[in-house]
DNA sequence: ACCTGAACACCGTTCAAGT
DNA sequence: ACCTGAACACCGTTCAAGT
């Protein structure tokens, strides 16, 4: 009658997608073996190959799954808000899952939930009354920068003390003067500070069609 | 007398990130091990761990090598220049060498070379007259674009073909629609017109002091 | 101070074979 | 259709030993 998820025995892509996140998610991308994999799920490191081509393809999967946590973009909603709630959860999910970030720095993001995810974006600016050009310039500065921001706070919370020379007075004074700056810099209220200016430089209310 | 560079039996810590550098940049960050590397400077895989503490140490030297690349800033020279210079050469560097990119999603950019070359950045704002509050919030963004869009070239350049499925036209027909401008907006000239356009607003003229 | 050899505990993946 | 076993060619790193 019970029936746990991780049930030994059952085995398909999902289930390896979902038990390849968990541990990226607890012990880094790195940890994710095909071996150590199959020992999760009670298999042997060669069923896995049955349902995954390799293991770049796996990595591909694991990307795609944890794009489907962002919420889904209301297109009846006020477009502004909307913009802005979706790059914060893109930051969100970088934060959340770093694997992703180390994923998309191997290959790009265009699995079939990209493309939707993506697809509702562009939808979006286009309802607003934007045209194509300014969308999608627009979209790649918010874009870059929200990609650029999460791996700039995933770098100085990682748990790793510096191994090589640091900060000092005397090697670089003025940055060193900065440094309760570049600390609050890396805050998610920092985030949507500049993510809001820059939603109102880059796209400005656009001229109502009709 | 001829002593060509990568002479067996020279063994240092500069010839062995040089050493990985090449193989990187020739075949991938994966493609470089401890043992491939002795193997290539004609040396035992343990000779190595005298000079570096271990793989992880020998990607923080690596990226701190790389970093040794970038121009220096003028400090005489007219800043808005000089910033865009900067920025220009981060964004070449990262496309030149994508394991840069690749090790900056592991562990931060702390090293000796990272410390010097910002330490670089914030002299010319401060000697431009910008208060501190503006020179971080203008670098941040500044910086976290050019990360993100280093990213978003070398994703799109990356010679691999998509494994999932792609964009078609039914699937996703706005972003289809948009499919040649997302190509112009990987471009270098791309990147150089929206990093101007970033500077001048978030980085404007400064009251001049006195 | 600098380097080697052998060993340990891992990898991804192929291939032929089993049910 | 789904899975296993054995094998191949790799990894990073420790440890004791050599010069």
């Amino acid at each position: 009658m019970r029936k746990p998820p991780p049930d030994p025995g059952v085995l398909d892509a999902d289930a390896i997608v979902e038990a390849a996140l968990t541990i990226a998610d607890d012990e880094g991308l790195d940890a994710v073996s095909m071996r150590r994999l199959a020992l999760e799920l009670g298999a042997t490191p060669m069923a896995l190959y049955y349902y995954v081509e390799n293991k770049d393809q796996l990595v591909d999967l694991m990307a795609d799954q944890s794009l489907q946590q962002l919420a889904d973009i209301d297109q009846d909603g006020p477009w502004r808000a909307e913009l802005e709630r979706y790059f914060l959860g893109i930051h969100q999910l970088f934060i959340a899952h770093p694997a992703l970030a180390e994923a998309m720095t191997h290959r790009p993001l265009q699995g079939p939930t990209a493309i939707r995810v993506g697809e509702q974006l562009f939808r979006l600016l286009d309802r607003a009354g934007f045209a194509d050009t300014d969308a999608v310039a627009g979209f790649l500065v918010l874009f870059n920068y929200t990609i650029g921001a999460s791996l700039y706070r995933l770098s100085r919370s990682s748990p790793v003390e510096p191994r090589l020379a640091g900060l000092t007075p005397d090697a670089a004074p003025v940055t060193y003067r900065m440094r309760e700056l570049f600390a609050e810099g890396s805050s998610e209220t920092h985030f949507v500070t500049a993510l809001r200016r820059l939603i109102a430089d880059w796209l400005p209310d656009p001229p109502t069609t009709v």
